[in-house]
RNA sequence: CGGGGUGUAGCGCAGUUAGGUAGCGCAUCUGCUUUGGGAGCAGAGGGUCGCUGGUUCAAAUCCAGUCACCCCGACCA
């Protein structure tokens, strides 16, 4: 059953939860992600790029990270923990201070020592293994953390999407060679594949790889929305790049065949221009727009050798210990599946992150219907599936525009008028399917739906 | 930071051009009716018109400043 790990015992009373849905759109939206999780009563803006999550934001964000647990966890990364708040000292010693620009939320404390709120944690990782490892027998491993990070954004946008305040999830790899650090960058690559497929995210993985000689290594994850910021061109066969990186290596291609062939003039084909085709299988290549919701990186000695961080070889020998680095958007990757799974009536959840996988919903408040709603609900929650019950005293209509609203994967209506046929209806979000099923059998029906 | 725009009730908006003491829809509260796709009728409550200063007998409206927010661009998980 999807999402196993919250086990649900008792059904949750929506008459007592808290999810102030909109009828309107708040006009400070655009996209279908930003308007529907404030519709549905999933969060709510604080500031520009700031936002409180409500509970059932909440819910789908702890979802989310419970998948990138799991992931991590199988692939030897170990949760820990690190500060927001930072020292300046460490980051005069990558550098990064200044290098990092006004992007950097910074800030004082009484005494006038300068911190930064960090908006990734390479330099306190970094100084914190320089501490304790010494020697390649204690190589490789991962560490990770999910946290809130800070990014000055210039202009915040898009509600969760382009956040100044979000979360994410940033794993650390330390390596004595470089094949050990493209072996594990691999398996994170691995394991961010099986978080998109768990998600339920229409997704390409992008390699950004610019193709020069000790060139960064660097693959997206590529979340396909339209609403999304990156160009890529994609193909049936698995490939997948940035258009702009694509367009570079075809020119770069280009560039070193006319120097070849000695000819003079156009050195630059206009790509924009040309059907551009698969340079893996030949196919044509498809467009789209995408929201990168992770990225993997080899970073190598970039970070240990600026701080110093080196270990001690078989031979005696002392190198830079050579870094990988792995995120993961928690929150932007919650809008990027809204952004896929929406229809004018709401969002659409994928049942391993919705907030809850069913909503009984009860029609008026009739005891035997009420009984009924009840049981139902009771029984659906001990056999471990995750309900809700519309229990509210709102007319039919207001119930069912909700459900769709918030989106729930399975909704089950209970009326007097099913009941007077010994039936309940049970709707699937995704399909719009509707169909009667015998009141005895609904909890095992909905099960099989769910598994 | 450049360009464009918006701040009036919880939400969505009108009113600003031609100053005269604030209005509509939804939401909320009360009552009655209604009850399988955001109900109807009747009544009620709720606003320092973003903020500061100025002009004027009088400012939501005119002038100056300031803050916040949104959109396009440069930057980015």
């Amino acid at each position: 059953m999807a999402a196993a790990t919250h086990t649900a015992t008792t059904p949750v009373r929506l008459s007592e939860y808290y999810f102030p849905t909109l009828k309107e759109t708040p006009a400070e939206a655009e996209l279908a992600s930003h308007k529907l999780l404030l519709r549905a009563g999933f969060m709510r803006k604080t500031a520009a790029g700031v936002y409180t999550l409500l509970p059932l934001g909440w819910r789908v964000v702890r979802k989310i990270e419970q998948i990138v647990r799991e992931e991590m966890d199988a692939v030897d990364a170990r949760e820990m923990r690190m500060p927001i708040l930072q020292p300046r000292e460490l980051w005069d010693e990558s550098g990064r201070w200044n290098d990092y620009g006004p992007e950097l939320m910074r800030l004082h404390d009484r005494h006038e020592r300068e911190f930064c709120l960090g908006p990734t944690h390479e330099e306190i990782i970094t100084a914190l293994i320089a501490a304790d490892i010494h020697s390649y027998r204690q190589l490789p491993f991962c560490l990770y953390q999910m946290n809130t990070k800070f990014r000055d954004e210039i202009r915040p946008r898009f509600g969760l999407l382009r956040g100044r305040e979000f979360l994410m999830k940033d794993a650390y790899s330390f390596h004595a060679t470089p094949e050990s650090l493209s072996e594990y960058y691999e398996v994170q690559a691995a394991a961010y594949g099986r978080i998109c497929d768990r998600m339920g995210l229409i997704w390409r993985r992008v390699e950004a790889d610019s193709g020069q000689i000790g060139g960064k290594v660097t693959a997206e994850f590529m979340a396909l929305a339209d609403a999304g910021e990156s160009d890529i061109v994609y193909c049936d066969c698995g490939f997948a790049a940035d258009i702009e990186v694509f367009q570079g290596d075809q020119s770069d291609e280009a560039r070193a065949a006319a120097a070849d062939e000695k000819q003079a003039g156009e050195c630059v084909p206009d790509v924009d221009a040309t059907p551009a085709v698969c340079p893996t299988c030949g196919q044509a290549l498809q467009r789209a727009r995408g929201i990168e919701v992770g990225q993997v990186f080899e970073v190598g000695p970039k970070y240990s050798q600026a701080m110093g961080v080196n270990y001690t070889d078989e031979s005696g020998v002392e190198h830079p210990i050579i870094m990988g680095c792995y995120g993961w958007g928690i929150t932007r990757s919650l809008a990027a599946a809204v952004e896929q799974h929406n229809d004018e009536a709401g969002i659409i959840w994928p049942v391993g992150i919705a907030p809850y996988e069913v909503c009984v919903i009860r029609l008026g408040d009739d005891e035997a219907v009420a009984a009924a709603a009840d049981a139902l609900a009771a029984e659906l929650a001990s056999a471990g599936v995750e309900v809700v019950i519309d229990d509210r005293a709102e007319r039919p209509g207001v119930k069912f525009n909700d459900a769709d609203l918030i989106g729930w994967p399975v909704q089950v209506v209970v009326g007097a008028r099913g009941l007077a046929a010994g039936t309940v209806e049970v709707k699937l979000r995704a399909t719009g399917d509707k169909h009667d099923v015998a009141c005895a059998e609904s909890a095992t029906h909905i099960q099989a739906l769910l598994s």
